[in-house]
DNA sequence: ACAAAAGTGTTTCGGCTACACCCATGC
DNA sequence: GCATGGGTGTAGCCGAAACACTTTTGT
C-alpha cells in the first residue's frame, strides 16, 4: 500500500486504554467520568487521538502519562474496534490497548484532576459506547497472558508474598486457587527470588517476600492455569 | 472520543491479510507479485484501502474477493501496525488479519489476474516493508488458535481422513505428530463425524473420511498442542 | 512377500488436584 | 489454647507420549 496514498480517504484514529491496577486483592480499571457532552455523566475509558508523527503504541503512551504520570509502563495491544457508528460523533477507528499499572506508583492528584477514578472489576458501571466490549476483550487478552506467562510484575509492589500473587491471580480469574499448589507452581518456574525478610501484617507467622529477578529467561511460557 | 473530531488528524488506514492455504501437505501463502513502483518485482502481502462507509473486517472481506472470488471466509484480526516510516510511500496505518481459506474452492482465473501466487510458508521470498513481521504475527496467531481449537474446517475439503488433518496440523507447526495419539485426541474431541466412504487414493488399506459435525457447541476449548 | 498407511492397544511418566498436616505467632 | 495464614508432603488421577502390534491391500 504505497502508491498515491493522497487519493484514498483518511480516518480518525484513536487509542482506548484499559489500565488495569491491583489494590487490596481486587483488579481494579481506572476509568473516566466524562465531564462534558455527548454521554456527559457517564464512565469511559481513557483515549485520546494518534497524532500524525506517532504510532499507536505512542499515543497510548502518552495518554497514560498525560493521566497516570507514569512512564514505562507495560502496553499490549488488544483488538481494533471500527464499526462505523460505534462512536455518535463520527466515524472514528479505535486501536484498543489494556495497560498494567502499579497503584501504588501513581500520581493520584493527577488522576483526581482528569476526573478519573479506580473502579472494582466487578464493580464496573456502564460504558459508554462500545467501551464494554472493548473491555471484556482486555480482560480476556489478560487471562490468557496471565495463563501462560506469570504476571504480577507490573501491578504488585517489588516486594510480595506468594499469597498476595495467588490473590492478583485469583482476582484476575475471578476464581480461588489451592494456597499449596499455587505456591508450587509458580516456584517451580524458577523466576522469582526469595528474598531473606517478611511481611508480618497480612499474616501472623509472617510470609517471606519474593521478587521477580530480572533474568532475559524470564520469559518462560508455561501452564499457569491450564483451562477458563 | 467524540467532541469536535474535525480538528484532529486524519490517517492513511490499510488493511493487510495473511491467506493461509493448505495444499499437497504444505501450508501456503498467498501472495502478491508487484508490478508496479514502488518495490516493483518484490512480493507482498495482499491489501487494500478502508473507505470510509466500511469497517476494517469489511474491508478485509472486500479485499478477498477482489482476489480469490470467495466470500464468508475465515477471518482474524492479527495487529496493528503504525510505525510512522512502514510504508516508504507516506504514513499508513495497517490493521493485520489473516485468513483461511480452501484452496479447493478459490478463483485461480482470478488470482493470476492480479499476479498472485501460493508460496509454501517455509519458501516465502523477501517481502516488502514490516511484511515479514506481519507474516510471522499471524503465524504465531493462527498457531495459538490451533493449540486450543480443532482447525480445519477452514483449509481442508469438506470430507477428509485423519491423515490429512494431521499433516496439516504437522504443517501449521512444522513439526510431527505420533498419528496414533493424535487420531486419538482429534476423535476425543467429539467434533468429527464419520463417513461411510474411503479414501483410497492416499493409502492402499484406505483411511474413512470424516467432516466437522456443525453443532453449536463444536467452540470445544481444549489443549491439542499443548506448548509451541 | 513386502511395504506402507490405517487403526488399536498398552505402558510409562509427569503434572495437576485434593487433600492432610505441621509451623509460627498474635490474641 | 486456638484461630489463622504459612508452608510442606503425599496419594490418586488423568492425559500426553512413546511405541508395539495388528489389519488391509496394492505392487
Amino acid at each position: 500500500m504505497s502508491d498515491s496514498h493522497y487519493q484514498y480517504p483518511k480516518h480518525h484514529v484513536a487509542v482506548d486504554c484499559i489500565i488495569f491496577g491491583y489494590e487490596k486483592d481486587i483488579l481494579k480499571v481506572l476509568l473516566s467520568h466524562r465531564r462534558f457532552q455527548p454521554a456527559q455523566g457517564d464512565w469511559s475509558l481513557i483515549g485520546g487521538w494518534i497524532r500524525e508523527e506517532e504510532t499507536a503504541e505512542k499515543a497510548a503512551e502518552r495518554v497514560l502519562v498525560e493521566i497516570t504520570g507514569l512512564k514505562d509502563i507495560y502496553l499490549e495491544q488488544v483488538e481494533v474496534f471500527s464499526k462505523l457508528d460505534r462512536d455518535p460523533g463520527g466515524r472514528v477507528i479505535s486501536i484498543v490497548f489494556y495497560a498494567m499499572i502499579r497503584l501504588d506508583k501513581h500520581d493520584s492528584v493527577l488522576a483526581e484532576k482528569h476526573g478519573t477514578g479506580w473502579i472494582a472489576y466487578n464493580k464496573i458501571p456502564k460504558l459508554v459506547f462500545d467501551h464494554e466490549q472493548m473491555l471484556l476483550a482486555a480482560h480476556e487478552k489478560l487471562k490468557l497472558k496471565a495463563s501462560y506467562e506469570l504476571i504480577g510484575q507490573n501491578l504488585l509492589p517489588t516486594k510480595f508474598t506468594l499469597t498476595q500473587l495467588r490473590k492478583l491471580y485469583e482476582a484476575i480469574f475471578q476464581r480461588k486457587f489451592d494456597p499449596g499448589n499455587f505456591r508450587k507452581k509458580v516456584l517451580s518456574l524458577g523466576m522469582l527470588e526469595k528474598q531473606t525478610d517478611k511481611n508480618t501484617s497480612d499474616s501472623k507467622k509472617g510470609a517471606y517476600y519474593y521478587r521477580f529477578e530480572n533474568k532475559e529467561e524470564n520469559l518462560i511460557r508455561d501452564n499457569i492455569v491450564k483451562r477458563f
